[in-house]
DNA sequence: TCGATTGACGAACAGTGTTCTATATCGAAC
DNA sequence: GTTCGATATAGAACACTGTTCGTCAATCGA
């Protein structure tokens, strides 16, 4: 991670730089890194790299992907990946640039401009649940990959059907994107916890675990001191109720509601 | 972090319990470590490693805060700390139980309720970008430390006085709390960033810097091919304006504005 | 067929959180 | 005042992590 460059303008300068041109390699063909035409199929490569840690991430969580994990599943060792990938921040990027290539944004539809927004919203939040860990790779990120660009070029698209101003749109793509992302995470902190004390469960007991803790965060508020928490205490049924989905679809219409609100007053 | 207990189920029912022990005890004086009065000042303690550990942080952030570090500074070994603290998922509870307990949020004007939630999140922000690495801390974390407790308990009078439903409010916390926390943690990941290539340097440098990637930033969306990134392109400006209170100033008020907006459609 | 490029890999380094075990220290009881 | 027992401390170690170095073998162009 230590940089050797000269300041850090430079060194920040540079990583954006390397950003811009794999955005533009991938999105024109010219990769720096030759494939070299792999006739033998068990070759090492960025996209076999990526594929294995997503799986894995899947399967295992996403703390439990280490460079050694993806090697050994590859056959190879550890220090054979760093001839195709910098290193587990740049494997980060590749993982989400994958992922979210593949969120699918309708066309704008000037009549129904929100709703689509809410589902593109709740689409972008199954996809990170269908591939768990992914979201952890996100944080800290300037969305430069091209599968990310696409999502933002289309948000745009269905923000200014609404005749949302431009500096709104602008903004709300970084508040949604934080927001889904956050909540992607969350959950996927969670499942892990539970993944850990029961690694073979899949994801249905993990609905059930969860309503477990409900049960018991809710009777942690409701048995709070009242004399201290007089509201806390009198919410504990509120504070706790809803699923996953409801409670992110109240996130959702809260930022839709006020994308419009913000927009009609000014 | 590999619990030996029978059921996912039981240990989660047991974290919840000890935390709530922990509320209590915290509470009411009732510790279940004790002190042991001591009386030579260089005795170890949950509260000095949690002094220790907060300055680190800040100093040299949440990435380079280790038990070892902390162990070197209280000039011990690794291992002492863990009479005090039962590991680092625990200290990383306590930092955010001591940090959040110095939120002040007033007591509700009905004239002025939005405001004044408006105003209580931006200072939660800043209270974050007093202890960079703090924010980390709260991830995927149930808020049931006493200090986070009192937080949610204001913020729902500020609520219930501007007349949210219950449910809104108590979905609310949560989505305010997400953000808030969502921008810390993004702010010091870039903020950490800058802190491994530049040291020396404090905190006014790495405004300096994030402008000159900002710039670098918005030179490439300017010049995004036109043909697949119209609306990126042309939004370069608004995309990478504002700085960071600016951008955080729109999301609170995009929240406050839904908040309304929903409760007064239903 | 030869030589050079380059991907693969074993070993190692400097770290991490955590645990075990022995030691030293302290409060309290006799 | 002395002894006893609980307990905080600390050294060493374990099983990990990301990353790098030097070497080796396979491949490709000439």
């Amino acid at each position: 991670m230590k940089h050797v460059t000269g300041s850090a303008a430079e060194a920040a300068m540079q990583a954006v730089g390397d950003q811009v041109g794999q955005v533009f390699g991938e999105l024109f063909g010219s990769r720096r890194t030759k494939p070299r035409a792999s006739r033998s199929g068990d070759r090492l490569s960025a996209d076999r790299i990526v594929e294995v840690a997503i799986g894995q991430m899947r399967d295992r969580g996403y703390d439990a992907v280490t460079m050694r994990s993806i090697a050994k599943e590859l056959g190879t060792g550890p220090a054979s990946l760093y001839a195709h990938v910098a290193n587990r921040a740049e494997l980060d990027q590749l993982v989400t640039g994958r992922i979210c290539a593949q969120i699918r944004i309708p066309d704008p539809d000037p009549e129904h401009w929100d709703a689509q927004l809410r589902q593109s919203l709740v689409d972008m939040l199954a996809l990170y649940r269908e591939h768990p860990g992914v979201a952890r790779c996100t944080m800290g990120m300037i969305p430069l990959q091209p599968g990310v660009l696409v999502v933002s070029e289309r948000l745009i698209a269905l923000l200014k059907a609404g005749g949302v101003p431009d500096q709104h749109c602008a903004w709300f793509i970084d508040v949604a994107s934080l927001y889904v992302a956050g909540v992607a995470i969350e959950e996927d902190i969670w499942r892990e916890r539970h993944l850990g004390q029961d690694p073979d469960e899949g994801g249905t007991l993990q609905h059930v675990e969860q309503e477990v803790v409900v049960e018991q965060v809710r009777n942690v508020f409701a048995n709070l001191p009242a004399e201290h928490f007089p509201l806390l205490s009198a919410l504990a049924v509120p504070m706790t109720s809803g699923d996953a989905d409801d409670r992110f679809g109240f996130g959702v219409d809260l930022l839709v509601a006020g994308l419009k609100a913000l927009a009609a007053q000014g």
